[in-house]
DNA sequence: ATTCGGTTAGTGGTCAGACCATTTTTTTAA
DNA sequence: TTAAAAAAATGGTCTGACCACTAACCGAAT
């Protein structure tokens, strides 16, 4: 006898879901069947349906609109990381590690847009000048700039994080000295004042 | 009136599980209450907590066991994979922020695997020979070696959304020469050509 | 006292049906 | 013709029921 047989009708009914949109070729923004429809072609109960549908909604593949229906939405890889991580770091929450991953997403994304040739630095926003928390704001702008959503998103993440169990603050000082030094072009030694800011911790 | 207001009570449920789960310090195999401990406790119907919990599981995040319970579990990015494979293959954009960024993590790894003093390249095991992704298991291998385990985490989890749309695999030879520049301890030429390899996509 | 076997309580799995809230469509009345 | 009202369709949620599986309990035979 095996021993995963048992296959839940929520899982059933996922796969049928698949192949009906294969069949039928839908794309994004096109309507799936609604959940008593599902149930009746399907041959689930619409508790089931709804199993599946909740699932596929987390994970960011469709999208319900009370009252119109479900509808195939542009996948998001990155959808779901907010809650994944909470799980994810559960057994992991050292400051330490959270901080070091900071740093270091912060210092690779300095590192390549040093690297790319049409940087200017100089455009940096002067918006900075009202921000209540310079460094996230700061980088913030910074991974916009690099234009990678995913780098950015788990950046903003792991920032997330830290602001939760640890309020501790950087002087101002200290990024007024770094900004200057990346709209001057000194990226190099930009990259070293970042460093020295976290080796305090 | 805000637009996106309406939020769902499955996901206020989740929330709350979340919650309980970092009140609590679970962690992977502890048991979770009962589906109707928590509907009471979290005051929602059995049927809103199922789907939360459906969604959830079909994440990898739990496991349920038919008569005993629901039980958290060791986070498997390879969870879902056909299921999304399905939905996602459309939409390249994301696939390349994807990676880009497992790339950028791994150069990082690498990168910071140099930095270090009493890092012995030799003592990578030589258990890759029975490796079928030999790629995966390398870099498991180097991101346990470094030891931030929340590193580790994102690592593992852009690497498994990467695979549920991509199982185009890389020639094994290559990741033997790659092997073979880490343990000669030819760092910065393993790191070229690590990204060698990626400069075909 | 120990072991075996059945009973029972707890748990997830599934379903049917009801009602509400929102949106769309249709019908009705001015 | 047009605007308001009613109806239909759809997702959101809840309740209660029943089944299937598991583990713990308990009594009877050894």
């Amino acid at each position: 006898m095996t021993n995963q047989s048992k296959v839940k009708v929520y899982q059933e009914v996922l796969n049928k879901i698949r192949h009906f949109i294969e069949e039928h070729e839908l794309t994004d923004g096109d309507r799936l069947p609604s959940e008593r429809e599902l149930s009746e072609q399907l041959n689930a109960s619409r508790a089931s349906i709804r199993e599946a549908l909740r699932a596929i909604e987390l994970l960011g593949l469709i999208e319900t609109r009370h009252g119109e229906g479900t509808f195939l939405r542009t996948y998001k890889p990155y959808h779901s990381v907010e809650l994944l991580s909470t799980f994810v770091l559960r057994e992991v929450k050292t400051k330490h590690e959270l901080l070091e991953v900071k740093f270091l997403l912060e210092q690779l994304c300095l590192n390549q847009l040093l690297l790319s040739e049409n940087w200017d630095p100089s455009n940096l926003r002067q918006v900075l000048d009202e921000s209540n928390d310079l460094h996230t704001d700061l980088f913030l702008q910074l991974f916009q700039t690099y234009g990678n959503q995913l780098f950015l998103k788990i950046w903003h993440l792991v920032t997330g994080f830290i602001q939760s169990i640890d309020t501790s603050t950087v002087k101002e000082t200290h990024y007024i000295e770094l900004i200057n030094l990346i709209k001057s072009g000194q990226i190099n030694q930009a990259i070293d004042y970042h460093a020295s800011i976290y080796r305090q911790f």
